[in-house]
DNA sequence: TTTAGGG
DNA sequence: CCCTAAA
């Protein structure tokens, strides 16, 4: 990794740093050692595994030039050894089985946490940045005051995976409206959001306006697991298809990574699974379907009773052409 | 705001 | 998952 001129952004300060492992470090001990302790006499090996994360962290964080990301973070100590371990105890098939069976704080608090502490105790700005910050941001501030949101959006990061290029472009004061006020769709809480660096509005070479980066929004993959799926068709079949809010409220009130609009598409994503022909055993041979193997068959089978019994409400049935 | 569908 | 026309 040839990383150059390390990049001092401000909240790769140390300090910060700390705070971030501290969390990370409880968040681990709480949710997933502990638990963990009670079903194993071999707790050991995850606490050193947790620490060699750490220091990993420790060492690499300060050279990566975004901003770090909890949700990241915590994606590589869920996917860990550690938890594989983990999994095998409570003899459940995925990680987000794990997840769900283990009753997290929750995981994407941290972005609060990181905001709160941003707010509170800003960490200090490089010369370069503060003198430019200053001077863009004098009239657009009350009090003379640099948001620190501001700050944030002017890490240089490469957003990376899926759909990042598809993200729609939004400017801080956008962004800031999720910040603060979720609204009432809660699962925009747990949306992250990566600030593009903007080659052509680079207020620090050009010394223009640039308050507004562009900010791309994305919401993390999270695969679905069996109990998320098994509520989902609970719901259904409760509550009919198209009800989705409904479900969402009375299924899924404590899955908050799961929108009702998540609902409508998953379940689209079902049907469409149920229809293609699962693996089958054969003469003692697995033959793998053209369905996703990913998805238990009961499952599918259970989704294919539900297409017939509530089926899918057709907007316009009938193509009326004249 | 919520749904249905396309992307 | 995202985006948005429709309702």
């Amino acid at each position: 990794m040839p990383h150059t001129p390390q990049s001092s952004h401000p909240f790769l300060h140390h300090h910060l740093l700390l705070h971030i492992l501290q969390f990370l470090r409880v968040y681990a001990t709480e949710a997933l050692i502990t638990p963990t302790m009670e079903y194993s006499e071999s707790s050991n090996d995850y606490i050193e595994e947790y620490e060699s994360i750490f220091t990993a962290l420790e060492t690499e964080l300060p050279k990566v030039d975004r901003l770090p990301n909890f949700s990241d973070v915590i994606d590589g100590v869920l996917s860990s050894d550690a938890v594989t371990l983990h999994k095998c105890v409570y003899d459940s098939s995925t990680h987000a089985d794990v997840v769900d069976s283990i009753s997290l704080p929750d995981v994407f608090e941290f972005d609060d946490y990181l905001l709160d502490f941003v707010n509170n105790d800003e960490p200090s700005m490089p010369e370069k940045m503060e003198s430019k910050t200053s001077t863009t941001t004098t009239n657009n501030n009350t009090a003379g005051e640099v948001n620190p949101l501001a700050r944030i959006f002017r890490f240089k990061t490469k957003p990376r995976g899926r759909n990042v290029k598809r993200g729609k472009p939004a400017t801080y004061d956008y962004l800031k409206s999720f910040w603060y006020g979720y609204g009432n769709d809660e699962s925009l809480k747990y949306r992250s959001f990566v600030a593009v660096y903007d080659e052509d509005n680079d207020d620090l070479n050009s010394g223009k306006k640039s308050e507004k980066c562009n900010i791309v929004r994305r919401k993390r993959h999270k695969s679905w697991s069996v109990h998320e799926v098994l509520k989902l068709c609970d719901g259904v079949s409760q509550l009919g298809v198209g009800k989705w809010t409904e479900i969402k409220r009375l299924f899924f009130s404590s899955i908050h990574h799961r929108s009702s609009v998540d609902l409508k598409d998953k379940w689209r994503n079902l049907l469409r699974a149920s229809c293609k022909s699962p693996s089958v055993k054969l003469k003692g041979e697995w033959v793998q379907g053209n369905a996703s193997p990913t998805i238990p068959n009961h499952i599918l089978r259970r989704v294919k009773e539900l297409s017939v019994t509530h089926p899918y409400p057709r907007k316009r049935q009938s193509k009326i052409k004249l």
